[in-house]
DNA sequence: CTATCTGTTCTGAC
DNA sequence: TGTCAGAACAGATA
């Protein structure tokens, strides 16, 4: 379920298990997934993941690279960026793991909630294979084909400065800036350009964009999917149709606290599916427990008891009471 | 069989 | 320029 949550406890998880290992082969089973050739990810090392909205960074060095005085990188270096799109999945397995049965293996886990968890793997949908000198692997499942796997390249940002070279890389947040994949993007939503200042001059601009499509729009704010944007409009007690450029100061201050929220209990609840395929087993989909309207039509709400009602809502279906947001 | 649903994002038409 | 439908793809479900 790659919305930002998910997106960021695969980060963390993956972060525990493959930073610091050397990719010592890859495998490319699909080529509009992935997106660059394998030779150019050989022998380099992984040095951290990191995330801006729903966008994997995966860090690369080149061991024993000749690096500037002072920097962390050098030419050669490489960022892999990943997304999973809809239904995307990276499962980590430790060596040997596959023989075992498959309730004993050791894997860390997440995405798109399928098969797939438990299966042994290659499976069907495994697009890519990352093999790591310790013998373990990571595999990139995906049954859409929606999600990619691509390369950046650290040498157009080397920079001379008075006859002396320093680095502006990759690996700082000025140059990630500068991917187009990732430049667009508007402010993440623990930082501090989330404000009601920025939300409501952005709306002044779009005056006839629903709130929820506002919301979800990734150039205005990044990360929040279809399931978050219901949660927080329900915080909020906002309708998911009403003009973003409506919205009342009181309203913004609501919707913004609401936003966190909602993105906070579900990074918690991403906390559960993390380490373990058991929950895709038994416990699939526990997100439903802790929504208030998301998948909840035709139920009663848990606040007032009329029913959730469904609408579509720039091409996504919106849930929402009618009693409760206004 | 048909019709409709699904976590995201991009393109092209108006 | 902003806005929206439809596409990209592969299922599952009724």
């Amino acid at each position: 379920m790659p919305e930002l949550p998910e997106v960021e406890t695969i980060r963390k998880g993956l972060n525990s298990v493959i930073a610091g290992k050397t990719i010592t082969g890859f495998e490319s089973r699909d080529s509009k997934v992935v997106r660059f050739d394998p030779k150019e990810i050989i022998g380099m090392k992984i040095e951290s993941i990191d995330r801006r909205a729903k966008i994997l960074i995966i860090k690369l060095t080149k061991p024993n690279n000749r690096r500037p005085f002072g920097s962390t990188q050098g030419i050669g270096d490489r960022a892999m960026l990943c997304h999973l799109k809809m239904t995307g999945q990276l499962i980590w397995e430790a060596k040997g793991e596959k023989k075992k049965h498959v309730l004993r293996r050791k894997r860390v886990a997440g995405g798109h909630p399928s098969e797939s968890w438990g299966e042994i793997l290659p499976c069907k949908h495994t697009r890519a294979i990352f093999k790591f000198d310790d013998g373990s692997e990571l595999f990139f499942n995906d049954l859409r084909r929606f999600g990619y796997l691509k390369l950046i390249q650290n040498s157009k940002h080397i920079i001379e400065n008075n006859g002396d070279h320093f680095v502006v890389g990759l690996f700082d947040d000025k140059s990630i800036g500068e991917i187009p994949e990732l430049a667009k993007l508007g402010p993440e939503i623990d930082s501090s350009d989330f404000n009601m200042d920025y939300l409501k001059s952005k709306s002044k601009r779009m005056p006839k964009k629903k709130i929820k499509t506002f919301l979800m729009d990734q150039e205005i704010i990044s990360g929040v999917g279809n399931i978050y944007s219901d949660e927080a409009l329900f915080y909020a007690g906002i309708l998911p149709t009403r003009l973003a450029s409506t919205l009342s100061d009181l309203e913004w201050e609501k919707l913004i606290k609401s936003t966190k929220k909602a993105i906070d209990l579900g990074i918690q609840y991403g906390g559960s599916s993390e380490e373990t395929y058991v929950d895709a087993f038994g416990k699939q989909g526990t997100m439903s427990e802790y929504s208030m309207v998301y998948r909840k039509s035709d139920q009663s709400c848990k606040l007032c008891g009329s029913i959730i009602r469904r609408a579509k809502i720039g091409g996504r279906s919106a849930h929402f009471c009618n009693n409760c947001q206004k």
